[in-house]
DNA sequence: AATGAATGAGGATTCATTCAT
DNA sequence: CATGAATGAATCCTCATTCAT
């Protein structure tokens, strides 16, 4: 029962988070969507602040764990990266705070915000540095850094996360991605120099 | 007289809107700070997201302006790119409200916003493009797609404006920023496949 | 126009902390009351402490105006101490909140509250003490030191203001002052000891 | 067991009523410290206000039973007179609520309060009248009116309770007691007028 | 043109209290 | 008996906007 409520509680903020942000979501839609009262949601969760750091935390926990299984499932390098990338921009589209928070204030959000954000970044950093580190012991990637790279192109995706939702159809987006991708493996050099 | 008060107004309202974002900033500190009544700024702008509005559209032509001037001054395509890249990020330093477009939430936002953001990213894209044609044309680049791929660095780049201000600084990310051009042109792989 | 609405809320304002103190009264109903909107009342004074704080300075003006007026009236020292007392639990009757402050939580009530509370205190003392200078000088009031026994009096007085309001008619607590000032006149005891 | 609790949540009740006053205590906050539900309060004494209210009579008893048996203990009016004022003001310092109430809003505070505060006040002014008796009888006191100036000095006498904790050391206040008393004993003319 | 004044609408919290288990 | 869970009602304050002067 007690489970219930939170969850739905828990769902109906998401979705409300999702589609007007912290500031102009209010609990008491929140409350009302979710069929209890406003005080009801305090009591689980003390502020709307945490309200909205639980609903980011679950999204992120839950993109990583897609993220590694699928990158588990395949072997080469190319195709890892490949489904990094591939899956995190599917995962993304029900990720919609974990979106947003590219896109809320950050005054308007609590530091801990911040944090969420951070771990997931440096994550999937993590997760990139890694899938390198098997390519360049497997001799199919060169590169100076390792890390630096990593971080690079993790920002670069952060560039497509921002658009997913507002600007362009899925497919669009996928076609770009697969671009950036080919661009990333091959560059645009005819003549390769080095980096 | 009229044209001081309008500038002052304006001044006042871009560091505002800068640091606190257009939710957070109110008109009234707008008003006291710019020396005018709250009225005042109703008389020119007609409302708070005007002011928003005009704000973000003298930002954004600037910019492009000094891109464009910037690009004129070299010549290769190699170069070009490199001077759009670091010259972006160089102005954006001072747009601050054009970087945290991509931080506001959707909805609090005017609709035009999104004309103005557009804007500005389609130009972008124009002249990366013009970049590219200029590369393939002098077989210094080779790309399948020049649109495609220009959007798509296009949209890499966005990751790093919105770090830009936050979470870095600035030497580390021009740090990212060169490792992420070596690998556009260059890419990863050792051996170059079909992009 | 300005002034009038002014008066009218700190009127209005006056009449509610009164009867229910700072804690229990709204500024909604102030308002509406007052004729105004809630937000001008909030134009006008910035918050609910500061509308409660001019409320009791004002009082407090008030009653030390009139207190000093009516001493000058009279030429005794007795008769000066007799017109303290007597006009002070008079004004008192209107000054509502002065006497409703020494009713208030500490912590319930803005804290500059305690410097006028206290300013109107040592103001009072300072007057007594005066009285008790000439008495003494005329030779008719005997006393070892004058702030010290100033100050007993002042504090003895304070009894009678929390009773005031609450407890006791007018008719009743005037007859307890009138036993009050003749036993600080005279003592109760028969034989004159050393005080 | 049962007894335990209940001493436990009017221990804690005490203490915080005394800090906080009734408006700004919160039954959640004494339950926790009290190691119970908010619920069982309600079992044991059915709403907030009759938690208060029993904490204040079993202060009000503590109070009196303490002055009885003091002044017991010595014979002369005058000592008894003195033993009452010195030691309601120690023992005042524990009886915090009976204290405060004085400073509680009246009308948030629950109706029975009055009566409880008033009860003890009228035992006060009892027991004051009769040690006027003894001391008239004697022929150590004189007066007209012993109802009326046992009511005028236990008035007097509040206005140091108000006093007591919040605005002047204990000591200070002892001094000013000291100087009351050898007022109300002696008077401030030099000349013994009737009283 | 410039402004002082006035306002309506909206939102996060807090807490005493009830009730089923 | 004891309690976890749920809630309704209340209240302060903010701000974009309007309007008369």
């Amino acid at each position: 029962m007690k489970q219930e409520k939170l969850e739905s509680i828990l769902d109906t903020a998401r979705k409300m988070f999702g589609r007007y942000g912290i500031q102009k979501t209010n609990l008491g839609e929140i409350a009302s969507l979710a069929r209890v009262a406003k005080a009801t949601i305090y009591n689980y969760f003390g502020s709307k602040d945490q309200v909205y750091l639980e609903v980011l935390q679950r999204e992120a926990d839950d993109i990583l764990k897609k993220i590694e299984a699928a990158i588990e499932r395949v072997r080469s390098p190319i195709e890892k990266l490949r489904t990094f990338v591939s899956t995190k921009f599917r995962c993304m589209k029900e990720a919609v705070n974990i979106i947003n928070l590219g896109r809320e204030r950050t005054d308007s959000v609590p530091p801990k915000t911040d944090r969420i954000r951070n771990d997931l970044f440096e994550r999937e950093v993590g997760i990139i540095s890694s899938i390198f580190e098997l390519g360049v012991k497997e001799g199919i990637f060169r590169t100076t850094d390792i890390l630096l790279t990593a971080r690079a192109i993790a920002y670069a995706l952060r560039g497509f996360e921002l658009t997913w939702l507002v600007e362009e159809s899925s497919e669009r987006i996928e076609h770009y991605l697969d671009k950036l991708i080919a661009v990333l493996f091959n560059g645009i050099l005819v003549e390769k120099v080095e980096g």
